[in-house]
DNA sequence: TTGTAAGCGTTATCAA
DNA sequence: TTGATAACGCTTACAA
């Protein structure tokens, strides 16, 4: 790690400038001289500094990507998403667990700071303005995905959870389902109220009333769902079709109606949304409303990068993506009350 | 993003010098003097240069993480190990991911060089002494996990992949079983190799004869495992019990079953590796074999900035980890022939 | 076409 | 205790 532009450009006979030139492909380079100079770098096993260059250049090469947490099988997709893009765009991406924690997620982005990186992308993490406020007054771009922020200046990709909770829905009920209860996630999350609200937009579409009674939440974990299963289906009459805030909620539930001594989908109908890719495997599968996360998470970097470049700087775009229902295993039509 | 030491300085009324001792606790500085500058750098928000930094120290405080795919449910456990003692220790980590393409792979390093990483951690991914040769050779400390690279000078961290092979054949032929198959993982790799060789040992220890055909190989995939478990399926007298090179491929040899009209485990005995979350979710539990991944990627960065700091520069440390059976339902005991 | 030299933002050495 | 100032490795006018 010692040799530098200067041992290159002595080696090769030339001025420093010119390797940088045609290291850069910057500026003319006499064919011969080029060769001189690849060859000096190739034989020095020279390996530029991004820091030396990103000090003059004033971009890193590098983004942030702020997660949750990369253990909860929803985030691998999209930051593989990201990391698809950015490679392909020469760029290296920081990864950052949050655990949902303001104060360490404020401590990862100072982090981020610190290192210069070009822009952040921040997935299902807390809806904090200040934050945001700063990176953006710092002329540091920021994508939002998984989370709606009402920002005008901050791109987001989504999907559309409210289409999305809808056509799980509506499934149900065209299955014959009445009595429908919602399995929700964080309801101070924009993505829980809105899966909520394609819920209940559903039921009243249908002419279902909406029993407060049969809507409960907790977080987005299997423990949760498992959790807020046992109250769902103590509650009577008891639903015949539970809707899901994601699909780890939908597997806890399922849990909790296995250990109850009841079938899914038999007894109960579930449907989860995210389609990870345990929904797939699992037995009876799940079905769940897909968002192409891998793709969202391309998007993204892609929409940073317009930015970063400058190719792009009118107010904030919304890419809302369709859900898509995915019809497996755990949904079935309801049979006439025996 | 403008504000500079040198703008501290003004603001506070000292040279630069002392800011960088003060923001360092460095040397000797006045605590009034230290209170001012303080002040100063709050009040302008100002946030050092990593890449400025970087430059002088010759330390980046960051490192590269590199995994074949992030989406592989085993990847994110390691990652979020790796982060928790970086980011305890102030550092940032480069993800990147190779699919095990060697093209990418050397991209992937190449980049990570490039912006000067202080060390980097190999996850699962190709054994190639080149690529690490190089890095020692120009001081950057590597270590290695999930993999057993036979290298002087670079530490590993892994888990005793013999040993856990042998504790679930072990298991089954405590079950009664005799007929066990193995489905294995790639076989170039070592820690495909070594699973094979625990379950050799097994059988041979309960004399029960090696049938070669009993042993069939594709990569670590659920798709890999539903074509080497229909081939296991096909053979006569067909196995009463599988031992698969790792959870996924233990899903797809259940999946093969099934759709072979077979139950697990009452027809078919199934054990895994890895212990992924999905093998406590999905029904009925995998019974597999624990690695403590998050543990091993946090060991394997706190080995990493052991070196990096200087604090230990022997010879490679190799710390193999004791794997632990988790009995759930997909192993029974065999029922005496009808 | 090519080289010289002035930064980029910090740290670290050396005087004061 | 503190402040100049010389690196750190690279890009980019500006000259030649």
């Amino acid at each position: 790690m010692k040799v530098t532009i200067r041992d290159v450009a002595r080696r090769a006979g030339v001025g420093v400038a010119t390797v940088s030139r045609v290291l850069n492909g910057t500026g003319y380079v006499k064919a011969e001289t080029r060769e001189r100079v690849l060859a000096a770098a190739a034989e020095l096993g020279y390996v530029p500094s991004q820091l030396a260059r990103g000090l003059v250049r004033r971009l890193s090469g590098t983004v942030g990507l702020v997660v949750p947490d990369i253990t909860n099988p929803f985030f691998p997709l999209i930051t593989r998403g990201v990391e698809d893009a950015a490679s392909e765009a020469g760029y290296t991406v920081f990864l950052c667990n949050t655990d949902n924690d303001p104060v360490l997620e404020a401590q990862d982005v100072r982090k981020l700071r610190e290192h210069r990186v070009d822009g952040i992308i921040f997935v299902g993490t807390t809806e904090r303005r200040e934050l945001v406020d700063q990176l953006l007054a710092d002329d540091i771009p920021v994508v939002v995905m998984d989370r709606q922020l009402e920002h005008a200046d901050v791109d987001t990709v989504t999907v559309d959870n409210v289409a999305g909770a809808q056509a799980a829905c509506r499934h149900l009920i065209e299955l014959g389902h009445r009595r429908i209860a919602h399995a929700a996630g964080h309801q101070s999350t924009r993505t829980g109220q809105d899966r909520c609200q394609g819920y209940r937009m559903a039921l009243e579409e249908a002419d279902i009333p909406y029993d407060p009674a049969c809507v409960t939440w907790g977080d987005f974990t299997f423990e949760s769902g498992f959790r807020v299963g046992q109250v769902l289906l103590g509650l009577s009459p008891r639903p015949t079709a539970v809707f899901a805030g994601n699909d780890l909620i939908a597997l806890g539930v399922i849990r909790a109606a296995e250990e109850a001594g009841l079938s899914v989908p038999d007894d109960l109908s579930v449907v989860g949304f995210d389609n990870i890719q345990m929904a797939a495997l699992v037995r009876p599968g799940l079905t769940t409303v897909r968002q192409p996360a891998r793709e969202m998470g391309r998007l993204a970097m892609t929409m940073l990068l317009e930015r970063i470049r400058g190719e792009f700087s009118g107010p904030g775009r919304r890419h809302v993506y369709p859900p898509e229902l995915i019809v497996r295993g755990t949904t079935r039509r309801r049979e006439p009350l025996g």
